[in-house]
DNA sequence: CCCAAATAGTGGGATAAAGTGGCAAATAAT
DNA sequence: ATTATTTGCCACTTTATCCCACTATTTGGG
């Protein structure tokens, strides 16, 4: 599964390269196809197959409660798909680069089904805060088992 | 089970060798692998059957929780399968060695079930404050049944 | 107790792979 | 038809990986 973090930078074109190590466990496990959203400030990557099970998941939900009008407004309707190239590079579309703050330089991050992609600046910040809050969320940790 | 402080040191590539002792107990017990990832400003290391088991429970609870997505984002993101080679070197990626201050001489931590990693600089500064931390803890250790 | 052999840790060089930038062809738009 | 944008391709740079050599410490035998 997606494990690590990995620094890259987008050419002028809005192009990065997908870490080997992501690449290869698409090849393996899924197909050269990554589905791209955004939430949390950065951006949310899934394989094809993973991602299809979270839209019928939400499809599937009651279509008149807010929270879920919400979700499909933020989480699901800006998924884009973002084949790879033959050297292993995506094109991340404008309005998902702008959302992330993206220029130049972007961290790809390992979350085990799924990957996130900041922008360096902002994982920076995030990083630091999460470490916090983990201090802060011992507690809550301990009662999911952790 | 992992024992002993070990003082290594890392060559210009970011390679160290991983402690014989440590390494006799991943032959007979694990693989060849170490997953090595980040807290509390070092690295822990674990064996890779454990690492696994630790990832899936994390990655079977919400996913949109908030204390969940910090320890995702923190802890379990970092992690990187470090294969060691014919001489029992791993090498620390990058990222790793910067979060962890890691420039030239380190410390290997047997903790039992994992490992830890110090810059030997950082080392000397946690073990004296957490000389002091468990004086002062008495009583929550007492809680714990020790 | 000393010497030889084995093991552990460190360093360097060669090879391979990954990431990045730029060019050119192809497609789409005006 | 010309311009602009996208897409694929190639080449360069950096990083990682492999292989071999050297030193220091440990282990075992005479």
């Amino acid at each position: 599964m997606f494990r690590g973090r990995f620094e890259h930078s987008i050419d002028t074109k809005g192009r990065v390269s997908v870490p080997s190590k992501f690449r290869e466990i698409l090849s393996t496990n899924f197909d050269e196809r990554l589905i791209i959203t955004n939430f949390d400030g950065c951006l949310w990557g899934y394989p094809c197959a993973e991602w299809q099970k979270i839209e019928e998941r939400v499809a599937a939900l009651p279509q008149f409660k807010p929270e879920v009008k919400a979700l499909q407004r933020v989480f699901i309707s800006a998924a884009t798909e973002c084949p790879l190239d033959k050297t292993g590079r995506i094109l991340l579309p404008q309005t998902l680069r702008e959302y992330a703050g993206i220029t130049k330089d972007l961290v790809f991050v390992g979350m085990t089904r799924r990957i996130e992609i900041w922008s360096t600046e902002s994982w920076k910040d995030v990083f630091d805060k999460s470490q916090k809050d983990i201090n802060d969320m011992t507690d809550k940790l301990a009662e999911l088992g952790l």
